[in-house]
DNA sequence: CGGGTTTGACCGGCGC
DNA sequence: GCGCCGGTCAAACCCG
């Protein structure tokens, strides 16, 4: 069964200022692709680059800014079915111990069927992303002296939970995993649009656009867009590797 | 009163 | 086997 890649909503993630936008999703430079992928077996180069190639796809695909607010918009933060253990991303910690775990998270069984995290920076601890999530537990961890919280689908059948922590070297950033994929839309596409530096830190929680008029790149052609970038990706995983090996 | 949050307890995996 | 740790449960509490 080919991978899939489920959408998880329509929302987007502001970060600011927006001169940086694409470097403040992501750490500059990014975390090691080992640190990545450390977690779930195997660490294939490929997959590593694959992991590598995904924060460039995201960083330019996510420079679009969102009229009406001082903020840049992400694309919609994906969730996927990722049997090809294509989105496995994770910013090590200052241990160097992986951020992400859960019950596929764990070695004992292979991969994890749906994860991926990012960082935001955000004054709030919890962005709308047009979910509707219940909390349903905090915990203080070991590696980091902010409490993780958790967080769970309150769609009724749906079981896509995340967490969501403040990033131990740099508490600016808001650390958020997604575990699953949902299983229905979004009830209210959300934007969170920080406000211009030094404005009120007050997220706006309304679209300032409609959807159909978003300059946003629009969920499919992400997904679309990602997928090309993927084919790409392997085509030149096996040209690397023929001509390399 | 219903739904969400808080928080301590509990459980299972993992390393020693 | 034991202790540590992360993740989850569930009762109490809070709030609209």
């Amino acid at each position: 069964m080919a991978a899939s890649l489920g959408l998880a909503h329509e929302a987007c993630y502001a970060a600011y200022p927006p001169a940086a936008a694409a470097s403040s999703y992501f750490p500059s430079p990014p975390p090691p692709p080992g640190d990545l992928v450390a977690e779930f077996p195997p660490p294939a180069a490929a997959t590593a680059m694959v992991d590598d190639y995904y924060f460039q796809f995201r960083e330019e695909m996510g420079g679009a800014r969102a009229p009406g607010c001082g903020g840049y918009c992400s694309p919609p933060a994906p969730v996927f079915d990722n049997g090809m253990n294509l989105l496995s991303y994770g910013s090590a910690d200052g241990d160097g111990r992986r951020l992400m775990s859960g019950p596929a998270g764990g070695n004992g069984g292979g991969r994890p069927a749906s994860l991926i995290g990012f960082r935001t920076r955000s004054e709030v601890d919890v962005l709308d992303d047009g979910f509707k999530w219940r909390k349903y537990g905090k915990k203080a961890v070991k590696s980091s002296p902010n409490p993780r919280n958790y967080y769970r689908c309150s769609a009724e059948g749906c079981g896509v939970k995340k967490r969501v922590e403040r990033d131990r070297d740099d508490p600016r950033y808001v650390i958020t995993t997604y575990d699953g994929v949902h299983n229905h839309a979004a009830p209210g596409a959300a934007y969170v649009c920080p406000p211009p530096r030094g404005a009120s830190t007050t997220p706006c929680f309304s679209p300032p656009y409609s959807a159909s008029s978003a300059p946003l790149v629009a969920a499919p052609s992400w997904n679309a867009a990602f997928d090309a970038w993927k084919a790409q990706l392997h085509a030149a995983a096996a040209h690397s590797s023929e001509s390399s090996y």
